[in-house]
DNA sequence: GAGTAGACTTGCGACTAAAAAT
DNA sequence: ATTTTTAGTCGCAAGTCTACTC
């Protein structure tokens, strides 16, 4: 029911605006029964403007601010350089983290007790919170983070804390750990006072008005004060990141509509009204002063059209691939070494699904994709473990993520790439004759919108497909039906190399499924057992009473094998699983159109696919996708 | 072209709520 | 009923790519 009345409203609000937004979904089904037709075909017939006009009427009510600090109690202090009182000098050779350990005998003999203006206290207990987390032992994080903080003192405060190791944060950080215990032994009542509190946030900051329609905004709270901790080695780790005033925020918003209120007292940096941006609030990110903002939810259907539209971008090269790959084969032989590069690389981003790889300054961390790569990244082996023309790729990409892989290339790839390194230093560029620029204006012209990262959704919705056809048979049960899309999806992951931190109990709780399943295997021999009896039973002395029990026991022994088997599919499915993360894929490069349609012409209830909130994402797909749908 | 600013997508890990196990 | 495990959500960092300026 509740579906229905989904869609009903949703249809509603297409039909609303029949002459302007219906063509997000007309031209969605138009497009499936003519597939011929280009999405640029399409998109003309919206009119132009729509390509940079996002909105007609924007109205919303300004983003919500943290709240203020609040100041330690008296009773908890900061203290300063123990020396000066009775503490013994051999205690001072520990550093602050060792002194969270020595807590007793720092509170016993502690140095000065130091009462912090509340700019500084504020601070401080940023640093204190964290403490028992390992980067905060890293030196460039406690330099970063004392350089900050030294500046944001005042005076006094400078003259007189002057190392950060003499510092003991102890009892703010006991304070913070005490105070979470609290929250989480919270009545049920308190909890519920808590969660309805969130909600009426939710309600008043949560939505925006679009074009007439209630849209839920994707982070309508704006990031609270704290240190930055970027990932990988971060250059930048531990620096702080300053609370956001009105005074920073510009506000987007239509000209007509209710213009949001600062808070009182307060202005905001700028009101405009550029309807050809999306974002709804934006401010300047202290740490790289890069801009941050305030946007929809992705299930509106500003980001639901843009979406289909990546999509179809990458349905379109579809078409058009087989050219794209002659002609990157062609310009291996280039006379010209710029030419060869682009062809190499072009070659990786479609067959690795590597990413560009723009140029990155040195205030972040290393990290590179396919453009930036440099000599040091690859090692080439004529011959490796029986395959001829073996690239081994070893470096850290996007979030630091390694991305190590043995790939057997073309031999025309690989004399390539011998050249490309001649003369080269370990640290210089692999390919320095091309940017990510140059290479996605000569993507462009092959196919318009074409871009590198349109070679990642191809591939991952491609892979997708192919896998779902390759593992899917009738006659499998719906959980074996899961098993087979969980690994169509986990090949995608490992493609785009999505990978995660293997869970901290992952290998206690796989021994625990283990026990589980040799349990299980116990059982069945028992119930087994039985059956047989059962059946002598019934041979020696048939009646129905012996019928009845020869019956219950067969049904024992079916139901338990069956359980077994679940058991045994959540092994497998948990342990090709450990590291490899599904969701990122799942959410940004599968095509929602391929799992709609899979779940529909194999009975599998969509909900088994993707849970609530996904469902809001990729209504547009669910609502109109038949299983006949191919990307 | 090269460099920069801005806008938008992609990505992981921490936190929290819900479900399952005990 | 309580504890443990798992799934889902949130937070925000870090990419890509385009447009603009010089």
């Amino acid at each position: 029911m509740k579906t229905c009345l989904r869609f009903i409203s949703r249809f509603i609000y297409i039909s609303a605006e029949r002459n302007k937004v219906a063509s997000f979904v007309s031209s969605v089904r138009y497009y499936n029964a003519a597939a011929a037709k280009t999405l640029s075909d399409c998109r003309w017939e919206e009119g132009k403007s729509s390509d940079t006009q996002k909105w007609s009427s924007l109205e919303h009510k300004g983003p919500y601010f943290p709240p203020e600090y609040e100041p330690l109690p008296d009773n908890i202090c900061f203290n300063y350089d123990g020396k000066h009182t009775t503490t013994s000098s051999a205690f001072l050779t520990f550093t602050h983290r060792d002194s969270v350990q020595m807590c007793v005998c720092v509170c016993v003999c502690a140095g000065q007790p130091v009462k912090l203006s509340p700019v500084t206290e504020e601070i401080a207990t940023f640093y204190a919170k964290m403490l028992d987390h390992e980067y905060t032992s890293k030196e460039v994080f406690q330099n970063n983070f004392f350089c900050d903080w030294r500046e944001e003192m005042t005076k006094e405060e400078r003259k007189l804390i002057k190392t950060l190791s003499k510092c003991d944060f102890s009892q703010i950080h006991k304070y913070f750990v005490e105070k979470s215990e609290e929250r989480k032994n919270m009545t049920k009542e308190e909890k519920q006072v808590l969660k309805e509190e969130a909600s009426r946030l939710m309600e008043e900051y949560g939505y925006c008005l679009l074009d007439g329609h209630r849209e839920k905004i994707g982070n309508f709270k704006l990031e609270p004060p704290g240190l930055f901790r970027g990932r990988g080695e971060h250059p930048k780790m531990g620096k702080l990141k300053k609370r956001i005033q009105p005074e920073d925020v510009t506000i987007n918003c239509s000209q007509d509509s209710k213009i949001p209120a600062p808070p009182a007292g307060h202005r905001w940096k700028r009101v405009q009204h550029d309807n050809t941006v999306t974002w709804l609030a934006s401010w300047l990110e202290n740490i790289h002063g890069r801009p941050k903002y305030i946007m929809l939810n992705p299930s509106s259907k500003l980001k639901g059209e843009k979406d289909w539209q990546k999509y179809e971008t990458a349905r379109r090269l579809k078409m058009k691939v087989d050219s794209i790959r002659k002609q990157y084969r062609r310009d291996w032989t280039s006379r010209e070494m710029k030419i060869r590069q682009r062809g190499v690389a072009i070659y990786f981003i479609d067959k690795l699904a590597l990413r560009a790889g723009n140029e990155k300054d040195d205030e972040s961390a290393d990290t590179v994709g396919c453009c930036s790569l440099r000599v040091e990244h690859i090692t080439l082996h004529r011959r490796l473990d029986a395959q001829e023309h073996v690239v081994e790729f070893d470096f850290l990409g996007k979030d630091s993520i390694r991305y190590y892989n043995k790939v057997p290339v073309e031999k025309q790839v690989f004399k390539n790439l011998k050249l490309f390194i001649k003369h080269k230093d370990p640290e210089d560029d692999l390919f320095d004759r091309i940017t990510t620029v140059k290479l996605n204006k000569t993507l462009n012209e092959s196919m318009p919108g074409l871009t590198a990262k349109v070679f990642r959704t191809f591939n991952a919705s491609t892979t997708l497909q192919d896998q779902l056809n390759k593992l899917t048979t009738e006659g499998m049960t719906v959980e074996e039906k899961i098993l087979s899309y969980n690994r169509a999806n986990r090949a995608v992951a490992i493609l785009c190399n999505h990978q995660r931190a293997a869970p901290k109990t992952f290998e206690r709780s796989m021994q625990l499924l283990q026990e589980k399943i040799q349990k299980k295997k116990e059982q069945i021999e028992e119930a087994k057992k039985e059956l047989k009896e059962a059946k002598k039973a019934h041979k020696d002395a048939p009646s129905d009473k012996s019928k009845k029990l020869l019956e219950k026991k067969e049904k024992a022994v079916q139901r338990l094998g069956e359980q077994l088997k679940k058991l045994q599919l959540q092994e497998t499915d948990r342990e090709e699983n450990k590291v490899i993360a599904l969701g990122t894929s799942k959410l940004n490069y599968l095509d929602p159109r391929i799992s709609v349609a899979w779940c529909k012409k194999h009975q599998v209830p969509i909900e088994k696919i993707y849970n609530k909130t996904q469902r809001d994402k990729f209504a547009w797909a669910i609502d109109m996708t038949d299983e006949n749908f191919q990307f």
